[in-house]
DNA sequence: TCATGTTTTCGTACATGTATTAAAAGTACC
DNA sequence: GGTACTTTTAATACATGTACGAAAACATGA
């Protein structure tokens, strides 16, 4: 027998704060401070109410910046999408990389989550692409879907490791920590290292994403399909 | 005027324990109860000193992951290189990837870190393999370097993404969290995604490192050397 | 022996994420 | 108005990483 059934609107206690409000904040922090600074704690005091009023509108930390991820791939752009299937496949590919590479606190979430299983509609959207372009392109759905992984784990990797490059960076810039990177290799162990010695940072730092993933996708569309050349 | 030169041995109060030991004794914890539970007051008193005192063999409790990491690397066998060039790429890469993915804490280092700047000797014979390698088959060697940087981010990436996605299957079969994986997606909006529907999970469990490896490998050497073919 | 310098150890304190739990603040029905 | 129920709120407690700084333990030179 439930006495209340809340028959035209809801019934409780109404909320002071709701999870837009929430997400907003936590937002307002990161834009401002930078996402290191966004604790639970000072997220709530922002918004004026208790630390835990806030785990209401998140299951967690982690969900909140779900949450945040979802809402910005909401609101990215939609690319246009060229005819040729392989270039559909890197246009959406890049579009991933590039909604998720404007929020370096993105990287904390891809890591620490599945997240594939938490997409929201934008981002599905981008996955269905790659993974039809792979189909149009003569791969069966087993093989799109490898397609897919491949340029997924491409992309969260260069992702993670730039992000905590560039925080490394950034620090060593302050510290003035310079200069102890692969000074301590063996030219005649590993003499093409050696060579390139200090460089390296420079060559590292390049944004080398776009060609290398044209290599990924030409690489696995030729691998699935060996001998079509239809036309 | 330095007093005290230490002329013989070492001078300051002696250790009671040792950098070997602390890194023995997380070996064991993470070995007997899993790396979640390794903690920085639990790897103490395990040794049975201070909390702080492990503090001075390690800067920091990632520090130390990494030093159990190049450890490992130091002590994962060589692999035997092939004739070939592109194949000798392959393998080391193999290796690399190989030696992270046996140890899921490893993701955390990976992850959290620059990393590279702090490789080992075994680790970085990897390294080195890979981008002789590359020039041996025709590569400038900033061309060889762009081509260790796509496998290093396909290789994190893929240890990055399965690890957590291993630990959430962990949890689902524990909790019976299942069927919620692409359940909520819009036939119409998604065709391909939705055909695929439930075997999502299991096309995705399957290992399919290597053959991505190696197109990802025939991707970027082609790209690099388009018109060489010696002989 | 004693002062001095050096290295190691560890007690204390603080920020943080989060589980527990009970109080507060509403709504609906009598 | 009163009572029962639902939802929200927040105080409290605990585990963790780690900064700070003082104390301990030793070697050497006076």
């Amino acid at each position: 027998m439930s006495p209340v059934k809340s028959p035209h609107g809801r019934t409780g206690r109404p909320p002071r704060t709701s999870r837009a409000e929430v997400l907003a904040a936590a937002r307002d922090i990161i834009d401002r401070d930078g996402w290191q600074k966004l604790t639970i704690r000072r997220l709530a005091a922002e918004i004026g109410v208790g630390t835990m009023t806030v785990y209401h509108h998140i299951r967690d930390r982690e969900d909140l910046l779900v949450q945040l991820v979802n809402d910005i791939a909401d609101q990215a752009p939609r690319p246009d999408l060229p005819d040729e299937p392989r270039d559909r496949i890197v246009v959406a590919a890049e579009a991933i990389h590039d909604g998720l590479a404007a929020h370096p606190w993105a990287t904390e979430i891809i890591t620490t989550d599945g997240f594939l299983d938490r997409l929201g509609e934008s981002a599905l959207t981008m996955v269905e692409t790659i993974v039809a372009g792979a189909v149009d392109c003569g791969c069966t759905p087993e093989q799109a879907v490898d397609v897919f992984r491949g340029i997924w784990y491409y992309t969260v990797g260069e992702i993670v490791v730039r992000a905590n490059s560039d925080q490394l960076q950034a620090e060593m810039e302050r510290t003035a920590d310079r200069e102890i990177f692969f000074n301590n290799l063996d030219a005649s162990q590993q003499p093409h290292l050696a060579a390139i010695g200090d460089q390296w940072p420079a060559l590292a730092a390049r944004d080398t994403y776009r060609p290398t993933l044209h290599a990924l996708v030409d690489g696995l569309l030729a691998q699935a399909t060996p001998a079509t050349s239809d036309g």
